[in-house]
RNA sequence: GGUCCAUUAGCUCAGGUGGUUAGAGCGGCGUGCUAAUAACGCGCAGGUCGCAAGUUCAAAUCUUGCAUGGACCA
């Protein structure tokens, strides 16, 4: 008859529970750090160290929060953290992008249902609307962010529309203004004849559209090849429209061209036979078919490169277009389509543009904001481009250089809001040269001496900056910053006066932005200047500019103490093009340097079958879903073990495997936590009386401290965290923890061994909190909390640095011989597994292992109990050859063991089975060290 | 259409300069314990390294092409 003897039993206590409940108990912590003021404290406690600033890309206050802004922000928080842990001050001060077309859309929209026209708004009213509504989603997304466990300065988050920032703006501009490189200049834009305005990528949409085609001649009246003489170059074009806009020719120099002359056409065709025609060879049947010619002569070949230096005539030249049309050598024109020319008209397309420009081509204004030809164009004055397709293909063909029509269906751009047609169309613009201060230069040199992470960004913001035009600045727009300059109208030359600059920006500090538009020129021109002279720019800043002059008033100014330029700036690689880049040319610009220490590039987040989310695919994560189901430090533990380098993705699975690994972190706390129940810093073991086992662990403790922060300097934590998740599974929990149970459990309260266990599990639970605090915020907190939470209220693990480790705690050759006992180790759990699954053998207590091996392996042994590290409750060595059906493995081919059944009774307490239980007559149930430590009680 | 990047077990990730049978953890399956118990242990099965050529004695690794996905640009 066995007593019970579990009350004799030193099992796990503790209160914190093994179900987290995230959802109901992160916001709880989040309530009692804002008690605690613990971002306050912080800061207070790191004052006068080494400053770390992550400087905070603004996302867009218009909406709630979507996955990729919380990988950002996570992402941003780690590091955050772990720096401060580090050692360092690292002060956070999140912000927010607030200017801008999406939000100006969205107040229009509202006008536009009750039926009134934006322009017909009073503008200060309209910007006024718009401040209200950043400001409304600028809350909203505060508190999104705080519930994913992001620490920061929430309470003085920066913003591009505080008065501050708004004079900042412009004052930055000016500067620009002052050393020569903002100019005035025209640059064809997506324009909607519709609305009259010009439109930006994202309010343009591709719909199928039916456009009239026309085969233009363009007579050769300069060459420098007989081959082409007395030919004409053939274009074709889907915008007829464009063509008394036309001054230029664009061929390929390796494209092949023939020069042919019809012979035979049909009866309805627009070619003359024996006109001599030049196109390219690969186009002559589709060229032949549209034109309906029947058959052609060829009468020679050559390469585009021979047309250098020709020159056409306009084909509508005696009708008022009295311009030579170069032939240019392009790398755009190809031969899939067309005739292998591309005409150009500079103010109605982009390569066109730039083209004209490259060799000093005027770029004629030819069309109104309404879509109307001016007033000065001959023959077509007045006529909108949509219906004048027809005429000018009548005009072209009384000229006799019309060689066919015809219509494509194509893919079209159009206006978001009107659903109609869009042209391209020349417009007055600002911009800021690449040139005239050198700016491409500085900028380059800047990247040099910038840390990227990945390595892969360096060329790919280098290769931008290198091949990118001049910033056209300047927009059409209402509500942002406006280009805060005025033109003298007898010159045309913008104003640079520091006086006026300075007192423009001393109104907006006061007044914001919006006194621009709210006081009549005088006031900000003084009276040195007649207004009357003068043209006040109404345009307002590319909002790429504003961001980009975030380091000036967060990191150079401002109340919150933080340093320029900063340590670093961390955003999704489509940042390349966007922030990373504008923030660098207004650094560069104006302060001749980059304004980050180092760029850090997430990639983007795909659903889980690595598609992209969107709404039609249904595949869409939400972060709030995911914090409401499942807790925040769900999402965080998912993006500490993505490679962020690359795109990463989410989904149901994925989420799945992140709550798993949560379970067993959290159980690993518990199990320390449990058995941590009592401890006292009386109890703790000198590090010389440790067991070797202990010293093990802290020699692994040693490892994963080099481990963390090798990952932190790197910025890198996906593989720390799978090895810091091994650590607490394979290391501790299947091994460590299993092995040392029966001694944490039996052994007498207060004996050595125990001590000296425990002294071990309190460097686990102080490492381990600490570890994973900066990752699994909440938990790690739950947990130091859990037992340091009387000792002072106040207290938080985030108050706490990573532990130092001591270099003495190292001893590779101990790991080397402890890999070694864990490979035996397995042969022996193999072994047993063979008589478990011929139910010869259930617990592993019931086995005694025989080991038949040479001395060496009991060597191994010396002064420990395998029969613990084995969880038997014996173990014998023999240095004699195996019995038959004895185990063994290919891992260690020398070894082998043999599993048998132990004889002896069970012990009633530690449930091993030895021969001397049943010897004693007091407790003729337990064993003797059993016997001993039920005394204690 | 152009430029760049990615593709290793169901999932998340490792795999310096090419060199034995491509590794972890999770999940799966089986199983033990019933004193971490919606926990913990033990064992097992999963891979034509996206596809196809090429270089080489030898390719997950180097080259080219293709496919799929992604970013930026047009």
């Amino acid at each position: 008859m066995s007593a019970n003897y579990k009350d004799t039993i030193n099992l796990p206590v503790t209160d914190f529970p093994m179900k987290a409940q995230l959802p109901i108990n992160e916001p709880n912590l989040l309530n009692h750090w804002a008690d605690i003021n613990l971002f306050a404290q912080q800061r207070k406690q790191s004052n006068g160290r080494e400053k770390f600033v992550l400087h905070d890309g603004p996302p867009y206050a218009n909406g709630h929060l979507h996955i990729g802004h919380a990988l950002n922000k996570i992402l941003k928080d780690v590091i955050n953290r772990t720096q401060q842990m580090l050692g360092k001050d690292a002060n956070y001060v999140p912000g927010w992008d607030c200017h801008g077309l999406p939000i100006e859309w969205k107040i229009e929209e509202k006008y536009r249902e009750k039926k009134l026209d934006k322009d017909q708004v009073p503008i200060l009213e309209f910007r006024k609307e718009c401040r209200e509504f950043a400001e409304h989603w600028i809350e909203v997304q505060r508190s999104e962010f705080k519930r994913l466990g992001v620490l920061g300065d929430w309470a003085n988050p920066y913003s591009t529309m505080t008065f501050e920032a708004e004079a900042r703006i412009a004052k930055e501009l000016c500067k620009f203004l002052m050393d020569g490189s903002l100019y005035k200049g025209a640059k064809p834009v997506m324009w909607s004849p519709v609305e009259k305005t010009a439109l930006a990528e994202a309010e343009i949409e591709y719909y199928e559209h039916t456009s009239n085609t026309i085969y233009v001649c363009f007579p050769i009246i300069t060459n420098n090849t007989q081959k082409t003489t007395a030919a004409s170059i053939v274009i074709w074009t889907t915008t007829p429209w464009t063509i008394p806009g036309n001054r230029a020719i664009a061929y390929g120099p390796d494209i092949d061209y023939l020069v042919i002359q019809p012979t035979k056409i049909e009866n309805n065709s627009l070619a003359q036979p024996g006109k001599k025609l030049v196109i390219a060879k690969a186009r002559l049947d589709s060229f032949c078919k549209d034109c309906k010619i029947l058959d052609v002569k060829i009468l020679g070949e050559l390469k585009g490169r021979e047309l250098g230096g020709s020159i056409c005539a306009h084909p509508i030249r005696s009708r008022g277009f009295e311009f030579d049309v170069p032939a240019l050598a392009a790398d755009f024109p190809t031969t899939t389509e067309g005739t292998g020319f591309v005409h150009i008209a500079p103010g109605h397309g982009a390569d066109d543009w730039d083209l004209g420009v490259k060799h000093n081509i005027e770029v004629p204004d030819t069309v109104g904001e309404d879509g109307c030809f001016y007033d000065h164009i001959p023959l077509f004055a007045g006529m909108h481009v949509y219906k004048s397709d027809k005429y000018i293909s009548e005009i072209i063909n009384e000229s006799q250089n019309l060689l066919g029509k015809g219509t494509i269906l194509h893919r079209y751009p159009h206006s978001w809001r009107s659903k109609k047609p869009l042209i391209f169309r020349n417009t007055a613009q600002w911009f800021i040269s690449m040139g005239k201060t050198r700016l491409r230069e500085i900028a380059l040199a800047a990247i040099s001496k910038t840390r990227f992470v990945p390595n892969s960004g360096k060329d790919r913001l280098r290769g931008m900056i290198q091949t990118r035009p001049d910033w056209c600045v300047s927009r059409q727009r209402a509500w942002g910053v406006p280009i805060a300059v005025f033109v003298e109208k007898s010159t045309g030359k913008p104003l640079r006066d520091q006086n006026v600059i300075d007192r423009t920006i001393k109104i907006f500090e006061q007044e914001g932005a919006d006194a621009w538009f709210a006081s009549p020129p005088e006031r900000f021109l003084g009276e040195k200047y007649d207004s009357n002279n003068f043209e006040q720019i109404k345009d307002i800043l590319d909002v790429w500019f504003e961001s980009g002059c975030t380091h000036t008033f967060c990191l150079e100014e401002g109340n919150w103490n933080l340093k320029w330029p900063a340590s670093l700036y961390l955003e999704g690689t489509d940042q390349h093009r966007g922030w990373f880049h504008s923030s660098l040319l207004e650094s560069c610009g104006t302060r001749k340097q980059a304004p980050y220490e180092a760029v850090l590039t997430h990639g983007f987040v795909m659903a889980e079958d690595g598609q992209k989310m969107s709404k039609s695919l249904g595949n869409i994560v939400s972060p709030q879903d995911i914090v409401d189901k499942y807790g925040a430090d769900i999402l965080r533990l998912w993006v500490v073990s993505s490679d962020y380098s690359e795109d990463l993705r989410i989904g149901p699975e994925i989420i799945k495997q992140q709550v798993d690994i949560y379970r067993r972190l959290r159980n690993t706390l518990r199990y320390i936590l449990g058995n941590l129940h009592d401890f006292n810093s009386l109890e703790r073991m000198p590090f010389e009386a440790l067991p070797e086992q202990e010293r093990w662990v802290l020699h692994r403790i040693w490892e994963m401290d080099k481990a963390l922060r090798n990952a932190c300097s790197a910025f890198e934590f996906h593989n720390y965290f799978v090895e810091l998740h091994n650590f607490c599974t394979v290391d501790l929990s299947a091994f460590y923890f299993d092995v040392r149970k029966d001694a944490l459990y039996c052994e007498p309260k207060n004996s050595p061994i125990r001590s000296s266990i425990r002294t071990v599990l309190d460097e686990l639970f102080t490492c381990l909190t600490a570890w994973f605090a900066p990752f699994i915020c909440f938990t790690a907190e739950e947990a130091w909390l859990s037992r340091n939470s009387s000792a002072d209220p106040r207290n938080s693990i985030h108050l706490q640095k990573f532990p130092k480790i001591l270099d003495t705690w190292e001893n590779e050759k101990l790991a080397k011989k402890w890999r070694k006992i864990r490979q035996v180790r397995k042969v022996v759990t193999q072994s047993i597994e063979e008589k478990r699954a011929s139910k010869e053998i259930g617990s592993s207590l019931q086995a005694r292992p025989t080991i038949f091996s040479g001395t060496e392996y009991r060597d191994l042994f010396k002064n420990l109990d395998p029969a613990e590290i084995f969880i038997t409750s014996d173990v014998v060595f023999k240095n004699t050859d195996p019995p038959e059906g004895a185990y063994r493995s290919s891992e260690l081919p020398d070894m082998c063991v043999l599993i048998e059944s132990t004889t002896g009774n069970k012990c009633g307490r530690c449930w091993k089975i030895l021969e001397e239980v049943g010897k004693n007559k007091e407790h003729n149930d337990l064993c003797g060290r059993c016997i001993e430590a039920v005394k204690t009680y």
